[in-house]
DNA sequence: AAACCATTTCCTGCTT
DNA sequence: GAAGCAGGAAATGGTT
């Protein structure tokens, strides 16, 4: 694309928003999207730690896709250009400035061909996440969601055969609809569902929504969001004391099945991508809420900063939004200190005796520490 | 396909 | 008694 700013071009000329002596940057004419006037941010990973001068109520993680500004898609982009490490000095800057609204109604190929396959697959993921998401409450959005999967992915409409029962694919978090797919067919559920888990493509995604305030915990008989093999499965294994002593209940993870994975999109997205995002290990996803009390505070805190000493304020709080990004409502705080425990051996964690709810980073942990990239 | 890794689940016993 | 800690054992899902 002749002519257009990459993003190396951002984080220079975005240091007028910064001091104020750099001119507003100007598109080519005949670019598809015009560009806004709001000041430009910079894309980097000191951005991203640094630069809160906007009202919370303002950021991308804030409100739906379909309402953000331009200025809200580069830091959308950026986090996930940092957050992939990928490089972005290799995007066009006129790609990445649109609006909300013309943002969302991009097709799968058009985003990939934008940003390249990676990034544009992620981008394209967590959109349709995003809009899942904030479906609630306006129709036309969660339609818009899925003409985008159906469009995206029409196998959906064909899903035969395999294991009975409803698979849960996306809910409404405010209204209550959940959407269920079972055998080709979609049908809408009343009853009030656990709030279905985002495409996680790093901790802050998840962290970015949620808040522990806000979380809704599954109540005992609902049910629930995350895949098992079969109905029976959902009864025996989440619900136990319907069946205790009838059935044992199987030990370690649940099994997860085709189409429950929140929109289906990570699914899809790691048959092309084999390798996990970054943090998306429990001690980064820790590391993630301590290093941005902004977006969740008083979830934890610093006990020691210096020393990597933390707390855990809402054990259980986090230990759901740890579940909610491993797509695991039955997650809690019992089940995650005990994966906190195994961190002793490999010295990601040190034992802090005699201290309920606290831990402290070992050796190999990293990105937690005063001086270190991005904290 | 198999080995490996990072959890997840369940459990018993102990401590606060 | 409840909550948390410790760690063994077995299981799963994803990666190599």
């Amino acid at each position: 694309m002749s002519g257009s700013c990459n993003l190396s071009s951002i984080l220079t000329s975005a240091n007028w928003a910064m001091n104020g002596s750099l001119e507003p940057l100007q598109a080519e004419s005949g670019t598809a999207f015009p560009l806004s006037s709001e000041p430009l941010l910079p894309l980097s990973n000191a951005y991203f730690s640094t630069a809160y001068s906007a009202q919370e109520t303002d950021k991308w993680y804030c409100k739906p896709p379909q309402q953000w500004s331009t200025r809200n898609i580069l830091e959308w982009i950026g986090h996930h250009v940092e957050d992939s490490q990928f490089d972005g000095n290799t995007l066009d800057l006129v790609s990445c400035t649109m609006d909300g609204p013309t943002l969302c109604q991009l097709p799968r190929d058009k985003l990939v061909s934008m940003f390249g396959g990676p990034l544009g697959e992620r981008l394209f993921g967590h959109l349709l996440d995003l809009k899942a998401k904030y479906g609630a409450g306006d129709l036309s959005l969660t339609c818009d969601f899925f003409n985008s999967l159906f469009e995206e992915y029409p196998e959906i409409m064909n899903v035969s055969g395999g294991d009975a029962g409803y698979d849960i694919l996306t809910s409404d978090i405010n209204s209550g609809l959940s959407i269920y797919i079972n055998q080709g067919g979609v049908k809408p559920e009343g009853d009030m569902t656990p709030m279905s888990d985002y495409g996680y493509e790093s901790s802050q995604d998840s962290l970015d929504r949620s808040c522990a305030e806000t979380l809704r915990f599954p109540s005992p008989s609902s049910p629930d969001s995350v895949g098992t093999d079969s109905e029976q499965d959902l009864t025996e294994e989440r619900l136990p004391h319907f069946t205790k002593g009838e059935v044992k209940r199987r030990r370690g993870r649940p099994k997860k099945n085709f189409l429950t994975a929140g929109s289906g999109s990570e699914h899809l997205r790691s048959k092309k991508n084999k390798h996990a995002p970054r943090g998306t290990h429990l001690w980064e996803f820790i590391r993630d809420i301590l290093i941005h009390p902004e977006q969740h505070g008083g979830l934890m805190r610093w006990e020691d900063r210096r020393e990597g000493v933390f707390k855990f304020l809402k054990s259980e709080a986090v230990a759901q939004l740890w579940g909610q990004k491993k797509r695991n409502s039955s997650m809690n705080y019992e089940k995650l200190s005990r994966a906190m425990r195994y961190y002793y051996k490999r010295e990601i964690l040190d034992r802090v005796d005699g201290r309920r709810l606290v831990y402290k980073f070992g050796k190999n942990s990293t990105g937690w520490r005063l001086g270190e990239v991005g904290v």
